[in-house]
DNA sequence: CATCATGATGACTGACCAGTCAGTCAACTG
DNA sequence: CAGTTGACTGACTGGTCAGTCATCATGATG
């Protein structure tokens, strides 16, 4: 009993990582390639498996790319929530936003660029797309909060869709070959540039 | 002789009017669907055309997409050349810039589909992004001397970058499902918390 | 040690699709 | 009107790739 008990903890220790080997892979190869041009045995070949092991953890590519994809989503927004919330006052909210997700994106190119592609027209199947949807809204929301006090609906609103978008063309453009100096700097301007549009009354 | 000319010139007419057809519907399909989704024979099929003649007027489907998306930047870029250029002052060549661009997109949904897109890796073969960049730069020098008076080089392209994101959020709402009204009144939102930004000294 | 169970494998299948080309036909020519 | 041209066609080919499954490897069990 305890023997099998021992073994079974071990299956499905091996199990997770399996999981999370294959995750990994999909997301490097998704990043780097999309969706259609990523090829399953690109991906199995490199989280060290074959191609049928895929299969018996995800039931299809579509699947494995919405796992890869809701995964990263969960942690950002997670991310995002803590630092926004820890934050005291409007500025430090904005700041802990943009320098939060600036920061995730760093230790997770792969990923963004998937997040990234995963907004466009075509370049993933249409229902793949809702995933990304919530978590628009989940982050648009939070902004609404996090820069609204004083400000009606409308005017959170917009604050809120100016500071994602600066946000993500910065990070955009983290991916395309500004180094991490040059984000760096860039994020510091926009900074100031919002803190201007929005503190202005 | 003046038969043969005649016969000629009518020729010509009628493979310019093929070419446009045939680049019209590969706009449409490649807006819907994404460049690797798309196929050849449902463009010749909107074009009305066999799938053979597709080929008779562009040597592969990467090419087909690259005169779809060029012919479409050159005209954008066009005309907030010519729009921007006309403005006087900083602060109507911002209005102009961001309200010419939002109206062409009101016209050309399938092409700033692509032209969404074609920024994203993954999405496009790889060599076909240079298109893109370039006038991704020119569009940014633009808006760099629009905006530039008064403000030294690394605060000009902040400015410029910004307005850059901020236009291209208010479009590619407009193409997820915002409506044109919503869009309007965005697009005022977005101008005038610019304007905050960038007059204040 | 023989048996069984379960995870892993990779050769294979069927669908799909870019690109080709032998053949058709309408319009022009002499 | 017979002959010629070349734009157009669409069935076909070759290659790719998601997903399957007969087979194997491992290691637990009695």
């Amino acid at each position: 009993m305890s023997a099998r008990a021992a073994a079974d903890s071990k299956r499905k220790a091996v199990t997770a990582l399996r999981q999370d080997e294959i995750l990994q892979a999909a997301r490097h190869v998704f990043g780097q390639r999309g969706f259609n041009p990523a090829g399953v045995d690109e991906i199995a070949r490199r989280a060290g498996v074959a191609k049928g092991t895929v299969y018996l953890y995800y039931p299809s590519k579509q699947a494995l790319y919405r796992a890869a994809l809701r995964e990263g989503l969960r942690e950002l927004v997670e991310r995002l929530r803590e630092a926004v919330g820890a934050a005291q006052g409007m500025r430090a909210r904005l700041g802990a936003y943009v320098t939060t997700k600036v920061a995730f994106a760093e230790g997770h190119h792969d990923f963004l660029r998937m997040y990234s592609a995963a907004s466009e027209a075509g370049g993933v199947p249409l229902h793949l797309q809702r995933d990304f949807r919530g978590f628009y809204e989940a982050q648009l929301e939070l902004l609404e909060q996090a820069l609204g006090e004083g400000r009606d609906a409308a005017a959170a609103r917009v604050a809120a869709v100016a500071v994602f978008d600066l946000t993500g063309g910065l990070i955009k453009r983290r991916l395309f070959g500004r180094t991490r100096e040059e984000t760096e700097r860039d994020m510091r301007a926009v900074l100031e540039l919002l803190s201007k549009a929005l503190e202005a009354r």
